[in-house]
DNA sequence: CGATTCACCGTAAACGTTTACGACAACATT
DNA sequence: AATGTTGTCGTAAACGTTTACGGTGAATCG
């Protein structure tokens, strides 16, 4: 039956909490607590003894113990949106990102989660879930749209939080982005340089802010150049895998044709290349191409030009920046703050053309 | 009529606890555990109440309280790794595959999460890390070695647990991978049949039992064709993303030189193709071609024939596996362990050569 | 009518921590 | 010698659930 024996059989050395621990050690459950938490009151001698026996028993505390008395979880969830495609816009970049907030955090005792809203539900009912149980002690949002709705939520529950990307909804929480807006303004600044006028923009149909903030930027610093914006410039592309060949088919079509593009995606390069191959045209000779946020550029003829970030230092960031909400009350104190955006790398190809 | 004051000042209308809701309701704490868990002992009608006033005023039970008590944490974690490379390799899949657990596994109740390694320390440690804070009821491991020690330590653990992928390290637990097994065979047939006699295969330097898999059922399959096997038709790629480049100036330096090349990677089409054309070579007709799980074959040119899977599917039907294990001991009922792989489809394209 | 069952519900003890509070020495200050 | 101070530690009350146990009243049975 079930009530043989009080103390479950642990396989021998394990131990399984704190009291047994105390026990061993013949001194009380709350010293050994506030040993093991390096509170002041302890003596430095006793402290070492219990720090030892934990280590050697192999004791670690209880999580839902802990969280239950502290009401923190030490858990950070990173959350991720999957789209219809299965997210391959996001997937290459996050994994860097991942790890860089994990190198940080784990200094500090929180464990790092990723936590993907089903692609079946919407993000912020999925949202509503995890904050819910509240197994999460911070969150890190991403994909943030234009108006995102689950800042605000978020803020009204009190938890702390960090967005990748920022969003016209703001509570004055931290957020950390990639400057595609200096990307966008760079790109142009080169293509203008080497006599380009007639310059497309080609991003993902999405209301992602990203996408909203290179629209803008690319108005505003064609404008300072005097090129009046052509509207059918601005064109959606589709997430499917041939996207790019159907992108080169809409831009080849248009009156007048554009002389250089400038795309956000990982996998819209190889389409493009093949959509312009089949109409007899060449990468950089007949059409110029600027890629953002391109991770497999190097794996293209010719070399595609691009940009880069460095996104295990964004993740980094990221956690540096979350760290400081978490102490007291979320964004209580205005100067710990930390908003800015990640500095992009030119990498120079074969796809610009000199038109000059 | 102190106890009639059933506001306590929590700012709104954001239940804190069971207590309150009770307290609301005007029935003890146990009756609305019991009725919120379903247990037998409650009336129907209280019961339809609970949940109605649970539902209006927000109620979600606190997770960590609910952890110490039933010793369950309604957590689920999937273990990733990430290579030095950023886990190329494995990005594209996992999505999908945690999609398809997640679809299966919420309806139970339970909340997947992602757990990634980091780079920089060893899958064994951060595995027992994760298992001492015990914040989580099951585990899912991916890239599974050859003689996985995480195996065998999770079952000392005595935690559920499948495996996506085998190992010879094996302790009854269900497990479930690609058939990268009927893939080769399947491929070294259809490549036979065409005429080939020297067929390479190309792979990501690694431990991973799927590495070993395929080559032992290349060196199988060629024997019973009577095909003797070439040693250094066996070739080990490189990570980065240039590897595919690198290959095929290994290849074509071969004597004999192969006239077929079998490989496994997302990023390595991309190479060879490019690393072709430097040679002034063409896929499928100086080379051909035939991937295994290549997520992007659609977009080279000419296409790529290659082998696909459904990894929402093989999502689904790994959280199917591991949720009977949950329910008692890990491992009790040897005939519930769901063991098996999941089928492959042939996408047929254009970079397989007739040789006849 | 007493005894037995039954459906339902309240009580209280767990679960493993943390931490406010107080206790107790040893020591320093008047 | 009385008082205050300091360093260290034990005690016990939280934290929010679940669940074994016992206790009702009503219905059923002998």
């Amino acid at each position: 039956m079930l009530g043989m024996t009080n103390y479950p059989d642990n396989g021998g050395h394990t131990l399984t909490g704190i009291r047994d621990l105390a026990r061993h050690l013949d001194i009380s459950i709350g010293t050994v607590s506030r040993a093991l938490n390096n509170k002041p009151d302890v003596n430095q001698d006793t402290k070492s003894k219990v720090l030892k026996a934990a280590a050697e028993l192999g004791y670690v505390p209880n999580q839902a113990g802990r969280a239950l008395s502290k009401g923190r979880t030490n858990v950070i969830g990173f959350v991720l949106q999957t789209d219809s495609e299965g997210m391959m816009q996001g997937d290459l970049f996050f994994i860097r990102v991942f790890d860089g907030m994990q190198s940080v955090l784990t200094q500090h005792g929180l464990n790092l989660v990723a936590l993907l809203s089903p692609s079946t539900v919407d993000p912020e009912t999925y949202l509503k879930q995890i904050v819910a149980r509240r197994f999460t002690d911070a969150l890190v949002l991403s994909s943030i749209h234009r108006n995102d709705a689950r800042i605000s939520y978020l803020s009204d529950q009190n938890l702390p939080f960090a967005t990748l990307g920022r969003s016209l909804t703001d509570v004055g929480q931290p957020w950390l982005d990639l400057d595609f807006d200096g990307v966008v303004e760079d790109a142009i600044r080169r293509l203008i340089a080497k006599g380009h006028r007639k310059i497309a923009l080609a991003l993902p149909r999405s209301d992602l802010n990203l996408r909203h903030i290179m629209v803008e930027s690319y108005r505003r610093n064609l404008a300072r150049s005097g090129i009046e914006v052509n509207e059918d410039f601005i064109v959606e592309t589709d997430a499917g895998d041939n996207g790019g060949v159907t992108l080169v088919h809409d831009l080849i079509e248009l009156q007048p044709r554009p002389t250089a593009v400038i795309y956000s995606d990982h996998i819209l390069p190889f389409g493009i290349y093949r959509g312009l191959a089949e109409n007899g045209l060449t990468p950089g000779q007949d059409l110029s191409l600027i890629g953002v946020g391109t991770r497999l550029a190097s794996l293209l003829t010719p070399n595609l030009s691009h940009y880069r970030f460095n996104l295990f230092d964004l993740g980094v960031r990221i956690a540096e920046a979350l760290l400081p909400t978490m102490q007291d009350r979320p964004f209580s104190d205005p100067n710990k703050i930390i908003r800015e955006s990640a500095p992009y790398t030119f990498i120079d190809g074969d796809s610009v053309q000199d038109m000059t």
